[in-house]
DNA sequence: TTTAATTGTGGCAAAATGACACAAATCAGT
DNA sequence: ACTGATTTGTGTCATTTTGCCACAATTAAA
């Protein structure tokens, strides 16, 4: 977890910028929100943003001048640092009182901040949830100018969030449940080599259930999608494990 | 095929007031747009709509005091007549330079109606498109204020269609393969009672591609989706099929 | 009565799945 | 070095699912 200590004074100015520039510089009423996944310590983690006492989804705005998928790749990068990052569509959230009016007038009021009650961060949103998974390791998170902190949490310990994020959150659990079993995506997981063991440790942790080891072994090298390379070296005991690579000359 | 004759003066009136209280009424840059399916002698069929020389999917926008599930649910009854359609979540096509500027400006030319370069018409649209599959015969379609005609369209023999309508159909085209491999949700297509055989046609239809019909018909029955009614009586030659329903008790 | 068409169901080989078994490899302790 | 515990790679086999074809039942029309 961070903590925010940037200079109170450019702090300040940049939030200005951004309430007074929003509403010309973005799309009215519609946001991008990302449900970031990854894998840390043989659990799903979720990477959360701090405002004001409660925590939410990394996310942000469409520029007026740029794609949706544009804004969603800008917004990953922005706040995970990394260069090509996998996402995926996940839910829209559009319910009619979708507003954050309670969560910032406690924040702004805390802050000592002239809040305007008509601000467009007041508006109703729809919001274009996405997913990402990320490798944790390469992931260097990056906060945003209102957030205080941000923090790796358990999917399954999630804190008190804004709105409906944590239900996002579960939604973004369960659909990777399902798509797991349709596509292979949990490389993005894991760092670019890795072992079957790993690979199936994360599969169980994803689908919350045992599978067997035999079995998932010779599925995903009959898949085709892994090549072999030398086997791993470490200091553990027991049998030295393969480790593959997705294979990229497909 | 249904051409627009609605009286002259009224019709005019209406696209005032649609053009005049759109701005307040809808959340800006927003639209829904729906693929309808139906399955009519033996083929996929698509609903569309007429404006100018060009045809487009039904398609509405969201009321600020309405969510966007019954934003979709009011457009799909207004457009088929539908008490309680079928419709799914099907992709966002949100594109930076989305906007129907041409196609306006030459549907309100040929009409003589003072259009405004600069109304929310010509604005980018966020399009949150759906896909519905209907029952044909049950379906009664209702043209809007500017259309001139409402038609059924094989979903492989499309006309000319405004700016990516023709690849959203496609894309529901396509989702819909993967879909019905799934979950039940093809009964949509057919009247509440059918035969096996009409539901074997059906997969096909969907599929592109021939199934066993020994096996399709086990499989569809044994799924336990389904509950055998009596025999049909038709004046086919052949043995009689039975005809099922959706199970409800469920 | 025969014929052709259509539908319901059975059979069987091939492929995929699930559950174990066991050997190979390797570290730690003796 | 030897032994035992641990971990990984791979084999086996019963069960289930799939793909493909056959055939009997049913019925309108010739």
């Amino acid at each position: 977890m961070w903590q925010n200590d940037t200079n109170q004074y450019f702090y300040i100015m940049d939030i200005i910028a951004f309430i007074e520039n929003g509403q010309e510089l973005y799309l009215p009423n519609l946001s991008v929100d990302m449900v970031i996944i990854g894998f840390h310590e043989d659990q799903l983690k979720c990477l959360l943003l701090k405002i004001g006492d409660k925590w939410l989804l990394p996310g942000g705005y469409i520029l007026r001048t740029e794609s949706v998928e544009a804004a969603t790749v800008r917004i990953l990068r922005e706040r995970t640092g990394l260069e090509d990052p996998h996402f995926k569509f996940l839910s829209v959230f559009g319910g009619e009182h979708r507003q954050f009016t309670d969560e910032w007038k406690q924040f702004f009021e805390e802050l000592n901040f002239p809040f305007r009650e008509d601000s467009w961060l007041n508006d109703r949103f729809v919001t274009l949830a996405h997913y990402s998974l990320v490798n944790f390791e390469e992931t260097r998170p990056v906060i945003g100018n209102l957030d205080s902190a941000y923090g790796w949490f358990g999917i399954n310990d999630l804190p008190p969030m804004w709105m409906d994020h944590r239900a996002i959150v579960l939604k973004a659990k369960e659909r990777l449940k399902e798509d797991v079993q349709e596509e292979p995506l949990t490389y993005n997981l894991l760092p670019t080599e890795f072992t079957m063991p790993q690979l199936h440790q994360l599969h169980q942790t994803i689908l919350e259930e045992r599978l067997d080891r035999s079995r998932f072994q010779k599925k995903m090298i009959a898949s085709g999608f892994f090549e072999r390379l030398p086997k791993l070296q470490t200091d553990a005991p027991g049998r030295k494990p393969y480790q593959y690579r997705i294979k990229r000359d497909r």
